[in-house]
This record gives C-alpha cells, structure tokens and sequence, in this order.
DNA sequence: ATCGATCCTTGACATTTATCAATCCGGTTT
DNA sequence: AAACCGGATTGATAAATGTCAAGGATCGAT
C-alpha cells in the first residue's frame, strides 16, 4: 500500500517527527509503508519480536496482555498514536498484544530507521526521549488510577474526563461499546452496568451511548478528578507553548491528550 | 557533601551514564551534589516541580502516591538507581512522592545538566531513551502482575523472583519488612500473612524473614512464571552483551536488574 | 527480668468485585 | 409480524480483599 501525501501529513501530527528536521523525516520515512487492517486483526502478540514502530493513523487499537487464561485490557489507541516505541528503542520483544478494534490504517516504520534517527539527529532523540517520558507518566497515572480509586469511582472520573475533552457541556457521547469501555477501567461489563446506576444519585443518566449530567457538582465533589492522575486539565490549547506528550495510557489514549 | 571519589564511581555503574562520554559525564557531574537522609524523609511529595535528577546511591526509597486519603505504593528503590527521571525530561511535576526507608545517600543532578548533555551527546541522549523504555516496561509489567494474579500468586511469583536473584537456593532472606513487602504487592499486611500461609500447601515455610522452600516444583506450577511479566529469567550474566535496563517497578527495583 | 514498643498473626466481619444465569432491548433478517 | 441476534442489564451467589480488634512474638531499654 503505497503512501499518500495525508498520510505523511498525519504522521507528522506526532509530536517527535514534529521535532524532527525535513532530513530526518524524510530519511524515516523512507522504508515505512502503509497497511490497512480489518476489525479484529491481530497485529502483534505479546512475546513477539518486532522491529518496527506502528503508527495508527486511522481507526482503533487495543493493547491487552494475557496470562494463565486471563486477559486484560491496557490501553485503547485513537489516531495518531504509536506503540511498541520502547520496544523498538531497547530492540526487545512485545510486552502486550495489539488488536485492531476497527478497520484501521496503520504506518510500519523500521525499527532500525528510528534508531538511527535518534542518534543522527540529536533534536529528534531528544524529541523521542519526551514521548517515551510521557508514556511512562501515563502509565504512572493509569496505575494511581487503578489502584487508588474503585470502579465507580473510576467511571466517574472517565466521565469527567470525556465531559472536559467534549466540551464541558452536559451531554456527552460514549466513544466505545460498553464492554470495551468495561476492559479499558479494569471492571466487568455487569459491574459498568452497575457503576452507572450507582452515579445515577450524581444525575448521570445514561441511554444508549448518550450520557446526560444533571448535578455536574455532585459527580465532581466523587470523582475528585486530580491533575496528578487525569489529564485533563485543560491547559487551554492556547497558552501550549511546549507540547503535552503524556499519554492516558490504560484510560484512553487520545491525540488531544498531548 | 563534597564527592567522594567511590561515589563517582557508584554513579557510573548506571547503564546510561556508563555510555556517556568522559567529557559529559564530567560535565553533568560538575553541578551535582550528595545529599544524606535519616530514615523516613519526605523527599518529594507528588505535585512537587523539582529539577533535579535522583540518584539513590545508598540507602532506599519508596515511591508512592496518595488520593482522598488512600495510599499506595508503587515501587522500592535500591542503589544504583534513578527517580523522577521523566519528570526531568519532561520539565514537569513529580507524579509520585519519594521516602527514604533507611538513612539514604541520594546524588542529585540539576535537570538542566541532563537536559543539555542529552542534546550535546547523542550517545547519551539514546542511552537516555533507552532507560526510559526500560522504565516504560518495568511498569508495563507490574501492571500486568497486578491486574492479571491475584495476591497469592503475586507473592508467589514475588518469592521465585528473589529465589532466582538469590541463588536459586531453597532458603532466601526476604528483604523488606512484611509490611513493607505487602505494600509493594499491592496488599495489607494481614493478606499477606494469609497469603504466607496459604503457601504452605506448596512447602512454603516462613521464619521471620526467612522463606524456606521444599516444594519448589509445587511452587512453580501456582506461581507460572513468565518472561512477559517477570524479570528475573537470567541471560546469563555471561551472554549479557546488552545492557538490560528494565526497571521492575512497583514490584522491586533492584540493581541487578539490567 | 520486666516493661514497652513494634511488628506480625489470627479471627470475625464488611466491602468490593467477579461469575453465572436469566432477561431485556434495539435492530435486523426472514 | 415473527424470529433472532448481540449487547446490555439485573439478580443471586461466590470469591477476593480490606478493615477492625485482639492476642502473640520479638527486641531493646530500663
């Protein structure tokens, strides 16, 4: 599948090819090439070698991992985002499998082209340095997120959080079917079902995809979302001097979230 | 505290200073110091902006946070090792908070040292990528220990890792208190202790810190062990061509392990 | 030797979460 | 319209974990 001019525009979004030069850019994307992918795939599983950073530039993607017959969900990935970066960086295998959850568009850049990258272009290692720290730090989160709060507590804390990527205003759409948003804060399908009837004493009214807050404050004053776990503490797009490159990992991975 | 000599060295075995040129890490050490701490000193609390780069050197520490009057722990350092490092990168606030355990000789090294040196350098720009993939993984891990095992086999598998490290004798020192040790797998201490002997069926004996195997086998079969969650499968330490940077964080974050 | 502090252990109980089964609902096919 | 399907909900139950309280072991200081 050969590469089109959107696509290279797109893959620029990222914040590390963002920091490179033309040179550098060029010279990555040299031996990447585009593969589309149909819901369901199997990209990677977790223990396999590869060499290449994904780059999802349309569609959905699930990282989860496995063991002893169970299954967890890590993080759902929303164009643009990349994965298995670290993987990459150290030349080791896959800690978590990659599924697509849709029809996805996904970019295959060599391993050995971003690694040469980063030490022929000392700004876009620098630049790489960053995604990773901010990779890491949306990990942090995730974890302060699971074990620190409780499954409603967690939901409503989602809710904010979409709440503040949609607008702050009271109705806001679900962005995934309920069970994967069930894998994604780390509870049952049955017990999402039973969280929202909980907040429904915090006016959340749920019907379908759409949820409707009618006590904002009430959810507040039980989410009591933190800037040291969510991240979405809108600095306002405007004063973004330097990039956010931290990543909601395990709660939703959202380009806006730079 | 003026540095010694012998601390010099200490901070070198770090995998990315060790790729550092002379001339860098002189650079980079030029404006650090050394710090003492008694036991139990607060030496960031989340929310923190600090600027310098930690180096455990002696002693240890426990990284951890807090929300709505919970808290938990998310790792145990012991020397050689570094915290806050994204934060460093990144130029932004702690995510964790750190105590010393134990009286603790801590290096810290001005960010912007490490800032520059990894524009300069871009041998330790990569290897700076590097650590923070290896940091990366080692919480991908511990992740995945907490959300795929329950408490007995997280201790399981927590009592084969020290087995491996130590020797792989049928008789180990744990090297924590027991409450210590349960806040690190994610357990109260009376979990702990049930967990402890629930592990009897698989010839588990406790003695005060001391953990005496009979029935490694029995104890292997519960624990399932694996590569992609654990980090103690020992490339020899002979083949070790490549530095192993993987943290194993909030499980234990030991100098061995690279 | 005794006291006291700290840590560990044990039992009873509450809470949280998962699991299983049945049912419901919306949309599609026949 | 009837049948059907997948996802979502609800109820009943079980398993895992946390909490509270009491008691026991260990160690150091007096």
């Amino acid at each position: 599948m050969t590469l089109k001019p959107t696509d290279i525009v797109r893959t620029r979004e990222l914040a590390f090819f963002r920091a490179a030069s033309d040179e550098t850019f060029d010279r990555v994307m040299s031996g990447a090439f585009l593969q589309r992918f149909p819901s369901g795939t199997t990209l990677l599983l977790e223990g396999d070698s590869v060499d290449f950073l994904y780059v999802l530039l349309d569609g959905s993607v699930e990282l989860g991992a496995g063991w002893k017959s169970k299954d967890t969900t890590l993080a759902i990935l929303r164009p643009v985002s990349t994965f298995i970066l670290a993987a990459v960086v150290l030349e080791s295998d896959a800690l978590m499998s990659a599924v697509t959850l849709e029809r996805s568009e996904i970019l295959m850049v060599p391993g050995e082209s971003i690694r040469r990258a980063m030490s022929d272009d000392p700004v876009f290692g620098f630049a790489i340095s960053e995604e990773l720290a901010g990779c890491y730090r949306g990990l942090v989160r995730s974890i302060k997120n699971h074990k620190l709060r409780d499954s409603t507590e967690r939901l409503a804390n989602y809710l904010m959080t979409q709440r503040a990527r949609q607008g702050e205003t009271d109705e806001i759409t679900l962005p995934h079917e309920k069970r994967v948003l069930a894998a994604l804060l780390g509870m049952s399908p049955e017990n999402l079902s039973r969280a929202f009837a909980k907040l429904s004493a915090q006016g959340v009214a749920v019907d379908g995809a759409l949820v409707r807050f009618s006590k904002v404050q009430a959810l507040e004053r039980l989410a009591r979302p933190s800037p040291l776990i969510d991240n979405h503490f809108a600095q306002s797009r405007s004063q973004l001097g330097k990039a956010n490159t931290e990543r909601q990992q395990g709660v939703l991975n959202d380009p806006q979230n730079r």
